[in-house]
DNA sequence: CAAATTTCAGTTCCACTGAGATGG
DNA sequence: CCCATCTCAGTGAAACTGAAATTT
């Protein structure tokens, strides 16, 4: 049997940004997974996510909310329009605007996303004990607000 | 000044995969825009440190190490070889293999890279105390752990 | 005129697949 | 015969860019 804890040079191991990438790829893989079994993919549920908490909105809004770039709102929209999840309507009060909102058949889907995301959540963090898991979330989304708090200074 | 906290969903922002994802992306810009100065890429940084930890070896074993794809080990060698970090040479006792190994000017060129990556880590984990970081590292390092434990049982 | 919205077409980076050629 | 290695060509997802058309 290998010994996988060997098998990456140290340089790397214990670069923060390392683990970061590696354990991200991974979870990402697990959720590309877990959501092709409802025919769905990431941005599905990030902007399910972002109608059912914000509301419906125009497609600009959407995608800042869902963190997804104003090109990729289209057609990840798209998708959601065929299945039947969203409804595109034109604004009257702005005509520039497309009026996106949630059906609800939108609604059981997202539910049903959602379930499969915090199992999945568990899985991921199978190997750490509850207090360890807060901790872990807690220190991320520190480094986030951090993050998101340098990207809008520039 | 915009509430960038209140921007996204909390079903998102309540989810581990989903802080991974958001700080290993923030975290890959900063090292592209990092490793741009250079005129080097990650796969670069990555492939330097296993021919530095683990020696000369086969491009196979060293796209292990690094965790490449065999066929993205070849292109990136490529560039290495180019720029003259690296050399490549037929094995005498293996006839398939090239053995890659580190210039000079690669190893040079490694402990600058690697201390670019080590100022991107502190920058990085800024808004964390020493012990803070400590606890991330360790709690990513088991993460990832089981998930080497899991892929490597399939 | 400046700014925002939607859309399209195209790019980049990373990870991966399939297949061919060579050799152990 | 089977397996490993190197290489090439191509795919796919995610994020992003530039520009056009429309409207505010």
């Amino acid at each position: 049997v290998a010994k996988t804890e060997e098998l990456t040079p140290a340089a790397l191991r214990e670069k923060a940004s390392w683990l970061l990438g590696q354990t991200s790829m991974h979870a990402h893989r697990m959720l590309i997974d877990a959501l092709d079994a409802e025919d769905a993919r990431p941005y599905h549920y990030r902007l399910l996510a972002a109608l059912r908490e914000f509301g419906s909105g125009s497609q600009a809004e959407l995608g800042r909310h869902a963190n997804l770039d104003r090109s990729d709102v289209v057609a990840a929209l798209d998708e959601l329009v065929d299945r039947g999840f969203v409804e595109r309507s034109a604004d009257p009060v702005d005509r520039r605007r497309n009026v996106i909102s949630i059906t609800q058949a939108g609604g059981a889907h997202f539910r049903k996303l959602d379930k499969i995301l915090n199992t999945l959540q568990d899985e991921l963090l199978s190997p750490l004990s509850p207090s360890q898991r807060e901790q872990l979330i807690k220190l991320l989304r520190r480094v986030l607000e951090h993050q998101n708090g340098r990207s809008s200074e520039r």
